[in-house]
DNA sequence: CGTTGTTTAGTTTTGG
DNA sequence: CCAAAACTAAACAACG
């Protein structure tokens, strides 16, 4: 019944390295890093660091042939289609956005996609998640919200950062009804995945910080994860109502890969996966679409959300159009910094685990055993061990798992805080989690559990 | 008052 | 067909 409360997939017990100790320091550090990102004033190189990005990502995809078809290309976009120039050239709503440079944004995504692996050909051309309101990206709010704290590159993030990397990152939440902000805290609150670490009583501002469960992370490596594609390709209905859209179904997301899918042997399972997923429309790369639950959807999505409540309930004035909305106040306007767009799942990844390791951002700290909960800050229980039916994150994990898969290389240009997170899971550790997910997906099959 | 966070409940989609 | 997952909606409390 509940969206992510899907009992514990993984009983063992919950192992939060870190207490919920938000330090001054590290809550200096993480607005520092805020700074210096897209609310800082630095942010008009977004397009720069966008493409220094991107061309960093594309250099570890080639180097990675192995892993190509892992690639986060899945934001099916042609290279140079959305000029870097004007990050949301095709979203008058977001002019003047301070997008969060550099790094994977969703527009990088689909910048580099032909750049990667396997869906490189005939994969949709034209889904732009960051620029194109009408389409709803292909991620579940567990994976936004992962991306997020990826890009943040802390491991913890305010729910309003998580809320401008999304707006900032997919134009369609920026003109969908604010209700999606309401799946997201839902998301964060009952996915098992997600920790909600306390601001300390000196810092200001609202709400806590959330972080990814390390627990999680750490079962991202043990394969435990389930496939699920999400639906379709979802028009938003605010945007469409509003600007009056003449949409044409399937001319956007219709689009196939089926040719020039020649790739790594694995890519060759994978193609069947992919075509099985993208026969629909949505082209991107079949590992990471189930990774993230992307996948193909098959229909126009018109879902019950929007059919079932009125807009303008209650949520609809509380939505930030433009990530320079009130949503944010100056304080998370600065920790929005470090979500740039920066999308590195090994950084997560490696965040996550070197947090379960005590190297956590918020310096080294013993690991502490807490239930998921986010209230819990001290130690509790390891809640693990008493799957907690409202607790999901069974495809989280598996998105997780997948997504760091292809971002088996670090981002280079990333070092700063990668490496401030450990180098737990370097080449080594990823070859054994790539070597992991191929023997669990011969052949595209990715069930290695079902 | 608005945001944040929790919780409950219903709907839709997907995979077995 | 069923269960699980994902999503949506909404009520409500706590907090700044």
């Amino acid at each position: 019944m509940l969206s992510l409360s899907c009992a514990d997939p993984w009983p063992e017990g919950s192992v939060v390295l870190e207490e919920e100790v938000v330090t001054a320091a590290a809550q200096a550090e993480e607005r520092d890093a805020c700074i210096s990102s897209s609310c800082g004033s630095d942010n008009l190189d977004d397009s720069l660091t966008s493409l220094q990005w991107l061309q960093d990502f594309s250099i570890l995809g080639a180097n990675v042939p192995q892993h190509a078809h892992q690639q986060p290309h899945l934001f099916g976009q042609q290279l140079g289609a959305d000029a870097p120039a004007s990050p949301l050239a095709g979203d008058p709503a977001s002019m003047g956005m301070p997008l969060t440079p550099g790094k994977p944004t969703a527009a990088a995504y689909s910048r580099m996609q032909p750049l990667t692996g396997v869906v490189t050909h005939g994969l949709c051309p034209d889904a732009d998640y960051r620029t194109d309101a009408r389409v709803k990206p292909p991620f579940s709010y567990a994976t936004l919200i992962c991306m997020a704290m990826q890009a943040s590159k802390k491991s913890k993030i305010t729910l309003s950062c998580i809320y401008k990397w999304i707006t900032d990152n997919f134009c369609y939440y920026r003109h969908a009804d604010p209700t999606w902000q309401n799946s997201i805290r839902h998301n964060l609150s009952l996915n098992k995945c997600f920790i909600k670490v306390p601001r300390q009583k000196d810092e200001p501002g609202k709400g806590g910080f959330w972080k990814i469960d390390p627990q999680y992370a750490e079962r991202l490596l043990s394969g435990s994860y389930k496939k699920r594609r999400m639906p379709p390709v979802q028009i938003n209905p605010a945007l469409q109502s509003r600007l009056h859209i003449n949409l044409q179904p399937g001319s956007r997301t219709a689009c196939t890969l089926r040719d020039g899918l020649d790739v790594s042997p694995q890519a060759q399972g994978l193609k069947e996966e992919l075509e099985e997923v993208t026969i629909a429309d949505q082209s991107w790369n079949p590992r990471l679409a189930e990774g993230t639950m992307l996948g193909a959807w098959p229909v126009v999505r018109g879902r019950g959300g929007q059919k079932r409540k009125q807009f303008g309930s209650r949520g609809a004035a509380k939505v930030p159009r433009c990530s320079s909305s009130p949503l944010l106040c100056s304080e998370e306007q600065k920790e929005v910094g470090p979500l740039k767009g920066d999308f590195d799942w090994d950084a997560l990844l490696d965040s996550a685990l070197s947090g379960e390791l005590s190297l956590d951002e918020e310096g080294p700290l013993s690991p502490i055993l807490t239930g998921r909960g986010g209230q819990v800050s001290g130690g509790e229980a390891p809640e693990g061990t008493t799957a907690s039916p409202r607790r999901n994150g069974s495809d989280f994990d598996e998105e997780t798992f997948l997504a760091t898969a292809f971002l088996e290389t670090p981002w280079p240009g990333e070092e700063e805080e990668e490496q401030s997170q450990g180098d737990f899971l370097c080449n080594s550790n990823l070859d054994q989690l790539f070597d992991l997910g191929d023997s669990l997906h011969p052949g595209g099959q990715m069930d290695p559990l079902l």
